[in-house]
DNA sequence: TATTATATTAGTAATGGTTATCAATAAGAG
DNA sequence: CTCTTATTGATAACCATTACTAATATAATA
C-alpha cells in the first residue's frame, strides 16, 4: 500500500518536504510509484490529521510535516527554507481565537501562522556579496 | 497611469478581491489593460506596503486587501470567501514574536495568519441538502 | 525642441504545481 | 470464485502566475 510509504516518507523526513521530496523518497524503495498517487495520499493523510500542510509557501508549492501540533512556522524568502516556531502560549491563544469564531458562525477546522522573511544563512550570503535589499 | 487604477480598484473593493476581480473593474475602466500589468502592479503595490496580500487561501489564487493594518484572515473551505478576523491583542503577541525571532537570525518581513473553516452561508446550505461532511 | 535613456505596458507564450480522467489492478465481501 | 469497491499508474488538462518581447510612454539632458 503506497499510502503507508508516502506517510513513511514524511515521518522520517528531517524538515518540511515538498511533494518532490515525497515523491523522490518514495519512488527510491518503489519505484512505480506515480507522483499522482504521492499527491493522493499526501491530500488523504492530511485529512485525516496524520501529517500537516504548510500551504503559503510564497508561491513555491505546499510543504508537508509530520509534526501535527500546534505550531507556527518561517519561511525564508530568498532560499525557501521552512523552519518551526513553537511558541506554547500564542498557539493556546489561537487555537482559543478559532474556537470563539463558532460563536459568530464560521466553524475553524485548521489555522496556520506564517512568519515570511530572510533566514540566517541567506542574511550572511547577501552580507558577504552586497547584495541586501529591503 | 495603470498602477494608480490597480490601486483604486483594490482600494474601492468591498472585501478581498482576486487578481480576477481587480482585473475586472480596473479593464472596465481602462479596457486596454493587460492582465500581466494587473499583476505585476500588485506585486508591486504589495512591495511598497500599500495593500496586502493574502496568500494561503487554499489553493484557489491569492487574494489582495487594501487593509494594511495586521489582522488575520478567515477562508472558507466551500465558497472561498474571505473574512476580517480582528484581534488586537493576538495581533500584538504575533508582532511581538516576530520581533523576537530577529534574536535567533530570522529576519521577519511580513506574517500571516488563517483560519480555515466552513462560513455559516455554507453550513446552512449543508444542512438545508444534508450533505455536510467532516 | 530634439535626443537619448529609462520605465511601463500589452500581448502572448511558457512554466509548473496540481487535478481530472480513465483504464488497469488490487483488495474485500459474500 | 464472482461481484463490488477502492486504489493505483499514466497522462492529459487546468489554471494561476511568470517570462519574454516589442511597442509605447515618461523623464532627463542637451
Amino acid at each position: 500500500m503506497q499510502k503507508e510509504l508516502t506517510l513513511d516518507a514524511v515521518n522520517g523526513f528531517h524538515g518540511h518536504p515538498s511533494v518532490d521530496d515525497v515523491y523522490a523518497i518514495v519512488s527510491s524503495r518503489y519505484s512505480a510509484i506515480s507522483k499522482a498517487t504521492v499527491y493522493r495520499n499526501l491530500a488523504s493523510l492530511c485529512e485525516e490529521g496524520l501529517i500537516g500542510r504548510i500551504s503559503g509557501c510564497d508561491g513555491r508549492g505546499v510543504r508537508y510535516d509530520c509534526n501535527t501540533e500546534p505550531h507556527a512556522h518561517a519561511v525564508c524568502m530568498r532560499c525557501g527554507s521552512v523552519f518551526d516556531v513553537a511558541d506554547r502560549s500564542l498557539m493556546r491563544d489561537i487555537e482559543e481565537k478559532a474556537g470563539s469564531m463558532e460563536e459568530i458562525g464560521f466553524s475553524v477546522i485548521s489555522h496556520e501562522l506564517i512568519f515570511e522573511g530572510i533566514c540566517s544563512g541567506c542574511r550572511e550570503k547577501e552580507k558577504e556579496n552586497g547584495t541586501e535589499r529591503i
